[in-house]
DNA sequence: TATGAATGAGCATTCATTCAT
DNA sequence: CATGAATGAATGCTCATTCAT
C-alpha cells in the first residue's frame, strides 16, 4: 500500500481516540496523555503521527469531511432532491442522542476552533461549508435556484442550532422534533410530486446514513 | 442602593472585560492576568471579587441573564405577540456583526461550559431555558398552545444556529438574512391582521433593542 | 495609664485570636485575615498593632513568657523545692487534653520558628530557656547543685516529649502518665522528708496552675 | 529488581533533596521549585514522580520508616534487651549535631503535618508508633510487662524530647547527656546482670547505628 | 518505529502588606 | 484610629512538546 494510504493501525486508533474525547471533553481539555492511553499507545508516539496537538484536529476535521462526503454521496443516491436532504436531515436525527450528550461534534468543534488564528480556524468551519454547499445544490435541484443560498443556509443552521440547544436542555426529543419540522418544511417546498412516497418517521430511529460518531457510539 | 448591586466599579469593569475575553477568545483560554490588566485592575484584585475562575463564569451568565430577563420584559412592552417575537430576534439580527465575529454570546459560552460538572454547566444554559420560555408564552398568546413549545424551540434553534453558522463562515449577512427568514416565518403563522403594519427591514439595521454586547462593541 | 501598657482591647484581642489559631493551624498555616474576621477587627488593623507577621509572633512569645513566669512565680510560692517542680509539672498534666490535641504551644510554635533567621527564631526558645533556668534554680534548692542543669533539662525535655508523642498517639492518658513519672521522680530524687506531704494525683485534673491557653478551651 | 523499588534515580534523588530541605526549612516552606533544583531536575519531573506535594511527604516518612525498621532489625540483633534499646537510643545520639541544629526530622515533621486533615497527617506520626512499639517488645524482654507501655513511652517521648530542647538551645550536648541519662536509667532498670558490660560512651561518637540523616550529612 | 522519561513555559490561586479615605 | 480595597510576588500544578534509547 502507499505509504500516505497505510495510515497504520495506531494513527487510527489516536484518531478516533482524540475524536471521541475531543467531542465529549472539548479540544483545549483534552489531553494529549488522555489520548495516547485511550488508543493504548506511547505519548511520545503521538508525535510520530502527528506534528502537534492542532495537527490532531486538522485531522480529524479531515477524517469528518471524509465521512460526511461518503454520508453525501450516499444521499445523493436518493431518486429525488427531497430524498436527499431528508437523508442527510436523518444524521442529526439519528445522532440525536450523542448530540444531546456532548453536542454535534462538527458545531461545537467549530465554535472551540474557529477562534483561533491560522488554518486550523478556517479548517474546523470546512464541513459546515461542504454541507451547505451540497445541500444548496439539492435546493437547485428542487427549482429554487434564487433562494437555494438561503434556503440552505436555514437548513445546516437549524440542524446546528438543534444540536446546541438540544444540547443545552440534554434534551434529544428537542431535536428529533427539530428534525421532523425539517423534512415537513422541505416537503412543504418542494412542487407536490404526483404521489407522497416520503413518510416522516425521522424521530422513531430511522436507518442510520451517517455513521459519523461511530466511534462515540461504543 | 443595595449593598449586594453595589458591586463596585472594579468588579464590573473585571466583569466587562471578563465577558469580553471570554466571548473572543473562550473561557479556557482566556487568562486571569489579561482579564485584570484589560480591567485595570492588579491580578490579586480578581480575588477579592470572585472566589474562582469559574465564579467569573457565573457571574457573566448572571449578567446576561439579566441583561436578556430586561431586553424580554422591554420586547414584551410591544402592543402584539409577532411583535414581541420580533423584538426578540432584532437582538441578534443587531448583533450579526459581532456574533459574525465571535459566535453568539450565549451559545459558545454554553458549548463550552455545559460539557463542565457540576453547577456551571447547568448555569450555561440557563439564558437559553429562559429565552425559550418566554418564546413559547409569546406562542401561546398568539394562540398556538398545542405547538408553542416546539415552535419556541425551533426559533431559539434558528438563532443559535445562525450564529453558529454565520461565525463559521465569518459572514454577518447569513445572520441577517436568517433572522428575516423567521420574521417572515412568525408573521406567517400569526392571524392575519386588518392591516401589516409591519415590514421587514432587520437587516438594513434595525433599531437596537437587546445591547448585549454593548462592552463588545467599544 | 500609659501609652504603652493600655495595649488596646484590640490588640488584645488580636493576640488571643492569632495565638489560638497559631497552636491550631501551626504559624505558616494561619492567615492574618482569619485572625482579624477571629478577632472582629479589620484586616487593616492587624498592622496598626503589629508591625508584621513575624512581630505577631513574637508578641505571642512574650505574651507566653509572662504566663509562665506568672505562673513559675506561684509555683515558687510553694514551701518546698519539689512541690515547686510539682507545680510546674502540673502545668502540662492540666493542659494534657488541648496538648494531645494540638500540641504543647510552646513547643511546636519553637520547632516551627526555630528555623527561621534573625530575632524571631532565637525569640521562640526564649520560654523553654527561662522554664529551664527556673528548674534548674529549683534542683539547685535540693541540694544537687552539680547535677541541676541536666536534671531540669531532663524534666523540661520530658514534658516537651510528652507532649510532641502524646499529640502525635492524639492520647491525653500518655501525658498524664508521664507527668505522674516525672512527679514520682523528682519525689524520689529528693531526700526523704519527715513527712510526705504531696499526693501524686496529677492526671485526676489537678488545680490549674498555668491557664496558659485558656484562650483555647473556651 | 521490583519495578515498584526501581524508583529510578531521579525519584531518588527528588526524594533525598526534598528530605533535606523539608528537614531543614519544615514542609511548608520549602518550595517544590528548590527540590527540584536541588534535584538537579526539571520543576515539572517532579510531578512524573509525585502526585503532589503531600504526596511527597507520604513518600519521605515512609522513607524514613524502612530506614527506622531497618536500623531497628539491626538493634535486635544484639545479644541482650538492654544493648537493643542502647542502640536505639545510640541513633539519637549520633544524630545530635544534625537534630540540634535542625531539629529530629521524625519529630519535627510529625509536629508540622500532623495538623493536616486526611491521610497525611496520620503517616507523620507512623515513625514514632513504630519506635513506641517496638521499645514496648524491649521491655517485655526484660521482664517488665505490666510497665512497658509507660516505659517505652517514656523512652521515646525523652528523645524527642531532647532533640526539640536541643534544638532550641541549639546544643548538641544537651541531646548528648539525655541520651546518656536514658541508657544509664535502662541500665538501672534491668535485673543487674553477673558482670556490667556496658559504659555510657554514647556522647563520646559512638558507633553509627542508624544512618538516618545521611543524606543531610553531606 | 516506539517508548516514556524529561522539560519548562504557563496559569490559577494565595496571602502578607500597603494605603487612601 | 479604623477600614477594606488593592497589590503583586510567590507557588503548586498542568501539559504540549522533545529526545535519548
Amino acid at each position: 500500500m502507499a505509504r500516505e494510504a497505510a495510515a497504520s493501525a495506531n494513527r487510527d486508533r489516536l484518531l478516533v481516540a482524540a475524536s471521541r474525547l475531543i467531542h465529549q471533553r472539548g479540544f483545549t481539555r483534552t489531553r494529549l496523555a488522555d489520548v495516547a492511553t485511550e488508543a493504548g499507545v506511547a505519548l511520545g508516539s503521538v508525535y510520530f503521527y502527528f506534528r502537534s496537538k492542532d495537527d490532531i484536529a486538522v485531522a480529524i476535521v479531515d477524517r469528518r469531511l471524509e465521512r460526511l462526503e461518503r454520508a453525501l454521496a450516499r444521499a445523493a443516491g436518493r431518486p429525488d432532491p427531497v430524498g436527499r436532504l431528508d437523508a442527510v436531515i436523518a444524521i442529526w436525527a439519528d445522532d440525536r442522542e450523542i448530540d444531546a450528550t456532548y453536542g454535534c461534534p462538527i458545531g461545537s468543534l467549530c465554535y472551540e476552533l474557529s477562534r483561533r488564528r491560522g488554518a486550523l480556524g478556517a479548517k474546523a468551519g470546512e464541513p459546515l461549508r461542504v454541507l451547505l454547499r451540497w445541500c444548496e445544490q439539492r435546493f437547485d435541484e428542487m427549482g429554487m435556484a434564487g433562494e437555494s443560498h438561503g434556503l440552505a443556509a436555514h437548513l445546516v443552521m437549524a440542524l446546528q442550532g438543534a444540536s446546541l440547544v438540544g444540547h443545552a436542555f440534554g434534551d434529544p426529543a428537542m431535536i428529533a422534533a427539530e428534525t421532523d419540522r425539517l423534512k415537513a418544511w422541505i416537503r412543504a417546498l418542494a412542487p407536490p410530486p404526483r404521489r407522497r412516497a416520503h413518510r416522516a418517521r425521522t424521530a422513531a430511529g430511522g436507518n442510520r446514513h451517517f455513521p459519523d460518531n461511530e466511534e462515540e457510539t461504543s
